[in-house]
Order: C-alpha cells, then structure tokens, then sequence
DNA sequence: GCCATTACGCTACGGGTCGTAGCGAAAGCC
DNA sequence: GGCTTTCGCTACGACCCGTAGCGTAATGGC
C-alpha cells in the first residue's frame, strides 16, 4: 500500500502504523474539504498530526498518496448473492455507485486517473491497486452466472478473459459516467435499465 | 465559447480574435508536453505571445480555459451512414476513441472532470460545451435506426430521453475507461465487441 | 546497559506559480 | 480628435513546493 514496504527486519525504529492510517485518514478528509487541486501536502501533514517530512519519507507525491487515499474505499465491495445474475449486477453496481457518490472518491479517483494519462507508473499503479484489485468481482460474478445456466461458457480461455475486460470497462465505465459527468444518481431505476441493456441488448427492449 | 462574450456593439478597442485561438491553441500544445497539473498560466501565455493578463481577462482560471480548449477537440465528431445502427455505433465509437487517444484530450479531459467535482459552474459548462453538444449523435442515431425497424418506437417521451441518457452514459463511459484507466486501445477488435454487448447483450453470446 | 541505526518533529530555505495592480501605448467607434 | 477598451509589460505579496539540517525518540544487536 505504501509508496515502499519499509521492509521487515530492519534496525533501527520503525516507522509508525498509525502515522500512516493518520495520514490517509487526513488525506481523505482534505479531499473532501479542499478537492484535489486545492489538496496540500502540508495541509495533509498538519491534519495528520505529522511533519511534512515524515509524508515525504513515505510518499513521493500528491498522485501516489491520493492513489492509497482512495484504493482503500473500494475493498469494500462485496459480490451478493442474490440468485440471479441480473440481481447479482445490480447489487454490485449500486455499491459501487454509492462509494462513488462520496466526494473523497469523486474527486480524487479521476485526478488521478487523469494524472496517470502522462506517468505510466502512476497508472500502473492505479491498475494494481483499484482496477485489477476489484476486477476479482467479474471473474466470480461471471463463474457463478455460467454454474447457474445464465452465460455460456467461453470455449477459448483468452475470450474469456477479453470478455471480462469489456464487462469491466462498461460497467465501471458506465457508472462513473453517470455519477461524475452526467451527475445523476446512479439509483435503483437507472441500475435497472442499465443492467437490462447489458443482459438482453437494446433491440430486446419494449 | 470564451469565458464572457465580450458583446457586439461595444465602444472601444475589441478583443483580437487571433488571441482567442492562439491561447486555446497553446493551451492544447502546454497539455500535450507538460500535462494538467504542470501546465501554468503563465507558460500558456508566452507560447501564445501574449501577456498573462491578457489570458486572465478572458478566461477566470485554468479549469475554464481547459474546458474551452479541450471543447473544441469533439466538434469533428460525426454521425456516418453504414447502413445499419450497428456499423452506424461503431463509425461514431471509434472517431470517439481517436479524439482520446490524443494527449490534449486525454489529460485534459479527465482533469476538468475531476475538477468539476467540487465545482458546480464548472460541471455545467462542461456539460452544455461537450456533454449536451455530442448528445445529438446518440438522438439523430437512434431516429435513424428507428426509421430503419432495428429499434422499437418509444412510447413515452420521458422514457426516450432516459434511454437516450443511459446510451450516452454507457457508450461515452466505456470508451473512456477502456482508453484512460485500462490503458488499452479502443481499437476495430474492441468496439466490435462492445457494440454486440450493447445491441444484442450478454445473454445472446456464444 | 550501550551503541548503531532509523524514524520523527521542527525550522529554514531557494525556487516557482499565483492572481492582481498599475502604467503607457495601441486600436477601434462616435 | 476624443472616448473607451484592450494590450503588453513590470512588479508585487502570498502561497506551496521539495529538501536540508539538526536534535530527539524508538528500536534491535551485542
């Protein structure tokens, strides 16, 4: 999570577990007040209770700090088991939906998204620790959908995978969309179409 | 456009013309080499040739000139006539993920949309100058396609424009988040894909 | 218990950007 | 020509950046 694990048998004292959860803590806190542009790292300290060295010692930047910041949010999500896949979906993306509804998520997620276009390490790190980290909730939602009869089953492994990909885009796609762009409430009425356009297709409705 | 119409029969020596696209121009070129968070007001300036006091009367800061200059990236868009609605999508989908493959839109784009998030005027320009202005291509396209019987005519009125809302969203939000946060191209393969997803669903696959 | 090692809080610093003010000159409209 | 507004330029205080230096605190090894 940090910006480096700080290692385990090193001598010398540690670094304090509990600056860092103050200093994530703060750093949430900050974007909800000040966005992210108006975000400063001595600001952060100062409500962390720390020096701005100390943040510096374990951060290298507002970008990577605000990436954690926010990565914490989304471990959260939990894949219900409703019975049906259309059910299944919709109860993910409605949580997904009310992380996004927070502004600590709305502001800092897309920063740093649109930082990471000119710093390919940023971006990776935004895919380690938010995208690929919760893409684990289309691999299981998708198995548990094919074990019921709901999707077919994928003969080649590699479209299988290309499958979950485009699953994921769409949907968190879609959702950020709405709720940053749009800003509309991405509530039960719009899950609901959503989740019938992506099962059954345009052409299937009325 | 800008940030104030200057209006017409004013007394007094107008505002040049030349200036306006010189700004947003420099404006695009400062995006592309430096990124949001380094580009400076002052920077734009001297690459435009004019004073900085200049650009501070015209535009109120850098989240609005962002918005302007990136605005203008999106009015090529143009609706083809394939022939069908699903060579239609993919006609508007892939001139869609040319513009975000450019680096002026990509950074800036996100940015002023994460900016927007604390900042309720700013959302609304971006969504009168790109939002409302590109949504056109999702109601001619649709008409067409109903013209053609490959959609159903909506009975309601309200209910067309909610699904003319969730299309945007979901075509607007998948492209970006396959383009920005998955870092993958857009590309013929991809869009062929999702436009199967978004006609016929997930259901009707295999 | 002593020592090497690392983390911590604090202060201070040069460098850069911000947004504004003030000035004289230029360019239009009457 | 006279009025009005824009333009380029310079200068300014305020703020934030990221780092260096120092003395102190907290560990683990011996």
């Amino acid at each position: 999570m940090q910006s480096r694990t700080p290692a385990a048998g090193r001598p010398g004292r540690p670094r304090s577990a509990a600056a860092d959860a103050a200093i994530l803590a703060a750093t949430r806190a900050a974007l909800v007040e000040l966005g992210w542009s108006k975000l400063t790292l001595g600001d952060v300290a100062t409500r962390a209770g720390v020096a701005k060295t100390t943040l510096y010692r374990r951060w290298s930047g507002k970008n990577e700090l605000v990436v954690d910041a926010v990565a914490e949010l989304f471990d959260e999500l939990r894949l219900p088991d409703r019975g049906s896949l259309a059910a299944d979906i919709e109860g993910v993306v409605l949580q997904f939906a009310a992380i996004l509804a927070r502004p600590e998520a709305r502001s800092g997620l897309m920063a740093v998204v649109a930082e990471s276009t000119r710093d390919e390490a940023l971006r990776e790190r935004i895919r380690e620790s938010i995208v690929e980290r919760q893409k684990r909730l289309v691999i299981e939602g998708r198995a548990r959908a094919q074990a019921r009869g709901e999707l077919p089953q994928e003969a080649d492994s590699t479209d299988a995978a290309r499958t979950a990909d485009l699953i994921f885009d769409v949907v968190a796609g879609a959702v950020v969309h709405r709720t940053l762009v749009s800003a509309e409430p991405a509530d039960e009425t719009w899950v609901r179409d959503f989740t019938r356009v992506l099962l059954t297709g345009l052409a299937a409705r009325g």
